[in-house]
DNA sequence: CTCCAATCGTCGGTACACGGAGCATTTGGT
DNA sequence: ACCAAATGCTCCGTGTACCGACGATTGGAG
């Protein structure tokens, strides 16, 4: 028994296709949206416009990140004056969250930038097939929803 | 103007999708393939199956890694026993890799585990669904392909 | 044959991403 | 009212992922 190749062709793995995709993803946002703010920070600035004064937690279940990946971000987006955070006066647990008005300012230049890097990116789609990407995507992420953020 | 919600609706951002895809997937991975093995070691390993004693670079670029992280999987690897690396003597400046046996039987120990992560990660869509899914990532990825590893 | 540019690997820095342990605070059951 | 369980945040460890800079090595131009 010869080896022509590998055992597997990953390219037929979707897991290793959904890599890669991210990856273009990330060097695109860098290129054309933002090398300061990353795609997290955007979706946690995002998610802050719609509900302010989020706390910690809460934003980390909108955008899907878990406990200590959104502190970090939080840390960040404070060291540069795009929110601003506060212990709660009715829970001592908790941190509230909102934007400052450099954030939302942020936010609101960078959204038709992420719309470019968006045609970018599925450019070589035509519209059916990104609207059966988008759909597809969302069926595979709510199928495989967390049960649980620790 | 008031808000009801956020400035923009994340879920339909491809790049936010990929991003929570491949959350899901990783955490597949770790349940149903290995918590020891994460997918990219995997992909190395698979990538040496085909072609022995590759350079550490042309690894990285089979798989796609840059030649920091490509550095830190083949560490990891060769702490696990599962990679062994040599300088090449043709070229005082590569490094040439190839599997262990051991790494041979753990690539096939966890191939079918893969196949059993797929199915569980894209099981949620039909046999057409999945098949037009790889087709949508592969044209997304292919689209992208980078110009330069550095 | 001798430099010089290109190349390979390393290292340090930054940023996600997650699990587990630990601490403070809150809450629910009695 | 009290204490145990639950909860929110932090800190630590591990593992991608990338860039820029650096040293060693190679190979080609003159």
């Amino acid at each position: 028994m010869t080896f022509d190749g590998p055992a597997e062709d990953l390219m037929r793995h979707p897991g290793h296709l959904l890599r890669r995709a991210l990856q273009a993803m990330n060097l695109l946002w860098d290129h054309e949206v933002s090398h300061v703010i990353t795609s997290p920070q955007f979706a946690a600035l995002n998610a802050l416009s719609g509900e302010p004064a989020l706390d910690q937690r809460t934003l980390g279940e909108r955008i899907s990140l878990d406990r200590s990946t959104m502190a970090e971000v939080v840390a960040r987006l404070s060291a540069r004056g795009l929110i601003k955070t506060a212990r709660d006066s009715n829970d001592g647990r908790r941190k509230t969250i909102r934007l400052t008005p450099k954030g939302v300012a942020t936010l609101q230049h960078l959204i038709p930038r992420t719309h470019q890097m968006t045609r970018r990116l599925v450019g070589a789609l035509d519209a059916k097939e990104q609207a059966e990407l988008l759909r597809l995507l969302t069926t595979v992420v709510s199928s495989n929803e967390r049960r649980k953020t620790r």
